[in-house]
RNA sequence: GCGGGCGUGGUGGAAUUGGUAGACACGCAAGACUUAAAAUCUUGUUGCCUUUGGCAGUGCCGGUUCAAUUCCGGCCGCCCGCACCA
């Protein structure tokens, strides 16, 4: 909602003025640029660049703002402060605003990125920009495709066949967000699955190496390890290999529970699986069920929330343990076919989507597992599959062992009468990177007729994306030109055709941090030196939807570089910090259309239109977005009250790691906190002492407590950005700011402490209103720049209290506090809790059972 | 469906390793200043009650402990990811 603003421009201070003066300061010194120095140790802080969708929002003013803090505080901490901002320039939105407004995406993209520069220019961020890069030029993607090249050498790239969305009307692949409902967005036409010969990197052949080690990502959020490790999935368990009856092939499963084999009671098989495949022809119901199957689409979750379904091919395998039992194959529509080897075996009475399926179908239900001591007859299964630890029963040779020791045994069988194995098996699939789409990096590849597939030689590179392109037509622009794709073949020289499909918008994201420590380098991207000094990045920042693809591709990434020789950097990301998203009202009108939080106004407590004047219901805050309207366009934000206030209130009240919610009280909050600490400097001067005063010898008590505030703030602040604590620095900073407009006292000591005290205020604020800080450091005396001024430090010897405040419970309830001097011993403690009124009032005569006494803590006394 | 997370006053949040729940703000109320308003400043502000005190209270139910927002078990609600959005 957007109220009159307390009129800023009446302030004395002139916000605008001076963030566009500091701004031109900054850069005239180039104060942010830097270059590898040996004798300073670095530090690399990155935010995760942004896509150039045309305005900046709130999410990436959250996001650069938190960067910005830690990149000056580790500057004025003495670090060589790599802090560079570059744009993920590729991808859909382009093309999408292509079809829809008939502009060229590489002009509609640089527009964008034209736009958002000079936005977030205005927040005053402390960005290296001679570093800048962008994606979609030649001069960045020429070095992937090199990279593609040198991971096919490295076999690290291989081609199969993959299954993608395609959609019949269009004739276009539809990414997984385009499809609703089984149905293309556009055209709502029924998607199909469709097989198509793609390009794969080999990111199973790091699975273990991406899997141990997560343990030495030790300033990653545990949550995001933990989802990565999930991801992997590594998990151990067996093929067996099932005798299909009158059939000459075999039916392979993989399993985790090869312990439950007594229990089985069914096989299934994902809808394209080849042996599902071969039974099409002979009959049409299962081929329609495997088409239903296929109208899923590929996306997992779609997949895996649809009822369960199964279709009965009629064919059994023999049951390897028991002579003379078979299993049905049924074809499943929950079994995945790019998981272990796209057939499991059923065991109903053990897992919870088995057992579903097996009642669904009329299956047996066969317990395998017992509590320890059952009596195998009175084990039953009800609605619950039993996952438990257990006792085998009903299970031959295997009866009497428990899970663990029953896996082992009938692995060991499997293997001995060989039908069956010890396997490993992992969640991750290999990494897929052709895309059939235009706005996006040209794989560098030829296809011959008579050579096959022939990498385009190095000397050719870059293979450059053409610019004339018809985008309204149906399926790939690439396809379509009409000579780009024409090519002689590198190697026989006869005519050949380029591949039309380009690169993941992932593989661009998965290095760009690489490219930032030496931009502009012709080789490989980087030089090698230039990447050696800089990476890893010490601290990334981005938001948690990149906990694992982006932030696993990149590790398999640096990886593969190193592989090839071009870094000795094991992981690209020393640090994470992941960031919340940020939030707002919704607004309703009365027809139920979404409307703009600009476009309400409070009358009389009543949220109407400004337009209309029709009431607007006030709907549950959620995550800013065009669709529901509930955004606020950061630029009016930072016209009006700007950056610093902007950046204040980025920082105040959320953790980074939570969900903040933009409220414009929040904001006038923020600006109220900026003009108080210019009034504070600009209209103070007269009770403060001149810059360069010597100390007094006496202060007041008021003062010494003030002065010793100082010192504890800046240990306490110092502290809570070493730990991204932001909203607690900004918590002390105000105490701080409120103590002195507090302090009293005016004497020769008061004068000298206020002007410490502002100074320091300045000081510590200044990562996080730079602009603001500048211009106080300036209204104090200094010539410098607060930009090239080093932390304040702290005396520790004025952080040491004597006594300490300490709360009394009885029997863990508080009834009184009380202070006592600090680490003394319990008797003393003891004497004197014992005297307190409220203490004796509440033991009542009782009997004292225990006194807890925990020195500097807590005293809890037990009656 | 699977994986991960979050839940504390009217609101955002704070609370070392289990040790005085509500720091710092926002909002609200009262007051000061002002012709008036804005801005600014001061005071109060978890709820309830019999109000110099007491009881309850950190999504819900239970457990461990001298002591639980914090640890354990079970629920509920909301959010993120699920491989072609970035």
């Amino acid at each position: 909602m957007t109220q009159e603003i307390g009129s800023p421009e009446a302030s004395r201070y002139n916000v605008k003025e001076a963030e566009q003066r500091w701004q031109a300061q900054w850069e005239s010194s180039s104060c942010f640029e830097v270059t590898e120095d040996s004798s300073l140790p670095k530090y690399y802080v990155l935010e995760m660049f942004p896509y150039p969708s045309g305005r900046i929002h709130m999410g990436h003013v959250r996001n650069y703002t938190l960067g910005d803090v830690v990149a000056r505080y580790k500057k004025a901490a003495g670090f060589n402060v790599l802090h560079p901002m570059g744009w993920d320039a590729f991808g859909l939105p382009a093309e999408n605003a292509a079809i829809e407004n008939n502009v060229h995406p590489a002009k509609w993209t640089r527009e964008n990125i034209a736009t958002m520069r000079e936005q977030l220019k205005s927040m005053g961020l402390s960005y290296d920009w001679s570093r800048e890069i962008s994606t979609c030029e030649p001069e960045y993607y020429k070095h992937e495709q090199k990279m593609f090249l040198d991971f096919m050498k490295q076999d690290l790239v291989y081609r199969k066949e993959s299954w993608v969305n395609w959609d019949p009307v269009e004739n276009t692949v539809l990414a997984n967000e385009q499809v609703i409902d089984g149905k293309g967005w556009r055209s709502g036409a029924l998607v199909e699955k469709r097989k198509l010969s793609q390009w794969f990197l080999r990111i199973t052949a790091y699975a273990d190496d991406l899997l141990s080690a997560i343990d030495t990502l030790d300033r990653w959020p545990d949550r995001v390890r933990l989802m990565q490790e999930n991801w992997i999935g590594r998990s151990e368990g067996a093929h067996i290999q099932f005798d299909i009856v009158d059939h000459d092939e075999k039916l392979e499963v993989y399993t985790t529970r090869p312990d439950t084999l007594f229990g089985a009671s069914f096989c299934a098989i994902a809808a394209n699986h080849p042996l599902a495949q071969s039974l099409v022809a002979d009959q049409p119901e299962l081929n329609e069920f495997i088409q239903e199957c296929n109208r899923l689409g590929t996306s997992e979750a779609a997949i895996e929330t649809a009822e369960k379904l199964g279709f009965d091919t009629g064919l059994v395998v023999k049951h390897p343990l028991e002579e003379g039992k078979t299993l049905p194959i049924y074809v499943a529509n929950f079994v995945l076919m790019d998981y272990g080897t796209g057939a499991i075996f059923g065991c109903p009475a053990h897992d919870q989507r088995d057992l579903d399926f097996a009642r669904k179908y009329g299956l047996p239900v066969i317990p395998v597992v017992g509590p320890k001591g059952a009596d195998p007859a009175s084990v039953e299964v009800g609605d619950e599959a039993n996952t438990d630890d257990g006792v085998l029963i009903n299970s031959g040779f295997l009866d009497g062992l428990n899970v663990t020791d029953a896996k082992s045994r009938i692995i060991d069988h499997l293997e001995e009468n060989k039908f069956g194995e010890r396997a490993i098996n992992y969640r991750l699939r290999d990494w897929g990177v052709s895309r059939q789409r235009y706005w996006g990096c040209p794989i560098p590849i030829i296809h011959c007729d008579g050579c096959g597939i022939v990498p385009v030689p190095e000397s050719e590179l870059p293979v450059v994306l053409p610019e004339d392109v018809d985008l309204s037509g149906a399926g790939n622009p690439l396809d379509a030109h009409p000579t780009w794709k024409h090519a002689d073949c590198p190697t026989c020289g006869k005519a050949a055709v380029r591949e039309t499909d380009t690169f993941d918008t992932f593989f661009e994201s998965s290095w760009y941090y690489a490219q930032f420590a030496s931009p502009g380098s012709e080789d490989v991207g980087f030089t090698k030196e230039a990447a050696d000094y800089w990476l890893p990045v010490d601290q990334y920042i981005g938001g948690i939807e990149h906990a694992v693809l982006h932030l696993l591709y990149s590790r398999f990434f640096t990886r593969a570089l190193k592989q090839c020789g071009y870094l000795e950097a094991v992981e690209p990301f020393a640090g994470l910090m992941t960031q919340g998203m940020v939030c707002h009202q919704t607004f309703q009108g009365t027809d139920g259309r979404w409307v703009f939080p600009s476009d309400v106004e409070d009358r009389d407590g009543t949220p109407v239109h400004i337009k209309t004047g029709e009431t607007v219901t006030i709907g549950r805050t959620e995550k800013m977005s065009k669709s529901k309207r509930n955004v606020v366009d950061p630029e009016g934000i930072i016209a009006t009250y700007g950056a610093d206030t902007a950046r204040l209130f980025m920082l105040s009240d959320s953790p980074p790691d939570r969900d903040l919610e933009w409220t414009d009280s929040g904001v006038e909050g923020a600006w109220r906190y900026a003009n108080r600490l210019w009034r504070g400097v600009f209209q103070g001067e007269a009770s403060r002492a001149e810059r360069g005063a010597a100390v007094p010898g006496d202060m007041g008590e008021q003062t010494t407590a003030v002065y010793r505030l100082c010192h504890k703030t800046i240990s306490d602040v110092s502290r809570d950005l070493d730990r991204f604590h932001f909203n607690k620095a900004v918590a002390r900073i105000r105490e701080l700011t409120n103590a002195l407009d507090n302090l009293g006292e005016d004497n020769d000591g008061a004068r000298w402490v206020r002007r410490f005290g502002w100074e320091t205020v300045t000081r510590l604020i200044g990562p996080m209103m730079p602009h603001l800080a500048e211009e106080l450091w300036h209204g104090l005396g200094h010539e410098t720049l607060l930009a090239d001024t080093p932390w304040p430090e702290f005396d520790a010897s004025l952080l040491v209290e004597d006594s300490i405040e300490m709360g009394v419970q009885v029997n863990g309830k508080l009834r009184a506090t009380v202070s006592l001097p600090k680490d003394c011993d319990q008797a003393t403690a003891e004497a004197i809790v014992y005297e307190l009124e409220n203490v004796q009032k509440a033991i009542d005569g009782k009997d004292v059972r225990k006194f807890v006494y925990v020195p500097n803590r807590i005293v809890n006394v037990v009656v």
